[in-house]
DNA sequence: TGTACATCAGTGAACGCGCGTTCACTGATGTAC
DNA sequence: TGTACATCAGTGAACGCGCGTTCACTGATGTAC
């Protein structure tokens, strides 16, 4: 520590591995929660020993950021590409319907990550920073679908379709009976997609 | 433990000290989530010592399912009230915009369960089974405050409120720039009540 | 009124456990000669 | 082609710590006589 000479960076480690421990911490975070899933369980759902693990991130706080950033870009970028390519109307029906796939509801299926995983991220300050530019790119892939003349109602319609979506998935999860729980996807989708 | 006759339940202890480990445990759990906080600060919280809490809780898990059903017990029952008391687009009003004060985005002032801990609640079937009645009562009175005829389709946008409510104050509290997190809370109050 | 005793809410030391993290080591791989 | 060596991803024992929980104890309160 007295040497002001950087050090190298612990060994590079091929980059299979390090996908293959955020592909195996996503869907456990997501289900027990970051604080419900140690990195031991981690390690052993991607083969692995937990000794290794910090060979490819520096902290399990910074994978739980990690975890999230990717988790959600790939959304994002989902998002985009359906606003881009199909006509508007059949975009935002695509869009909602996907996330508002009952399949979430059971554990087998991923889903969102602001929906399963939203008070926790906001909690850490890491993990926020990561995900708010996906977030603006979700919003902007959202307004282009949705009908509209002034940009800036196309925008806060935007802003409240997300909400519903996300508060919609949330209370599903939530409702201890799946009757309602079905009923609150079925009306935010009813809401959104007339 | 060979001793077949039921012992008396640990000594009941007066009600007062109950209620101010609930009120200590609340706003805890909402800042820091159900694992971020231990039983150490919440009683030291409530200005007690550790070692008494077992007499008052069974456990953490049972402190963290009562914690969350009070707490939406009484945002339930103050809907309730509101929607009966005032009138019908005079209620909605109140209670979209105290559910979107953008003081919750604070720590300071307690905010909805529903948004704080909602994923971690859902994890939890104590927790989960002990909420779901009130957030009926919600949707019922939010039912009675939205415009329409046929009741149907009122209580399913009532639903579709309710989501977009709750996932407005989720995101809000997960944008890391507080222009945007305005932007939720903004454009979900105007997506409500005009 | 005064004394002895029972009650019991709250105390705080102690427990076992699991977690995040570290680190000396292994053994497979590939390169130098 | 064969041998010796360097590299380094992954291993697994070990660490310190904080957590949820237990329990013998304290000391204030109130009741019996």
């Amino acid at each position: 520590m007295t040497n002001v000479i950087a050090e190298p960076p612990a060994a590079a480690a091929p980059p299979g591995t390090r996908q293959r421990i955020l592909a195996a911490a996503a869907p456990l975070f997501q289900r027990h929660g970051t604080d419900g899933v140690g990195v031991d369980a981690i390690m052993h759902a991607a083969g692995l020993t937990h000794g290794g693990f910090y060979a490819h991130f520096p902290s399990k706080e910074a994978l739980i950021a990690e975890c999230a950033a990717t988790s959600l870009a790939r959304s994002a970028a989902r998002w985009q590409r359906v606003a881009a390519e199909a006509p508007a109307a059949a975009a935002l029906a695509q869009l909602v319907d996907a996330y508002l796939d009952p399949r979430h509801l059971q554990g087998d299926v991923p889903s969102c990550v602001l929906a399963t995983l939203g008070p926790d991220i906001a909690r850490r300050p890491a993990a926020r920073a990561g995900i708010t530019a996906s977030l603006r790119q979700m919003v902007a892939a959202l307004a282009r679908c949705l009908p509209g003349r002034q940009a800036a109602r196309k925008r806060q319609r935007a802003l409240a379709s997300l909400s519903c979506l996300v508060g919609a998935v949330t209370l599903a999860r939530l409702a201890d009976d799946p009757a309602l729980a079905t009923e609150f996807l079925d009306a935010a989708r009813a809401e959104l997609i007339g």
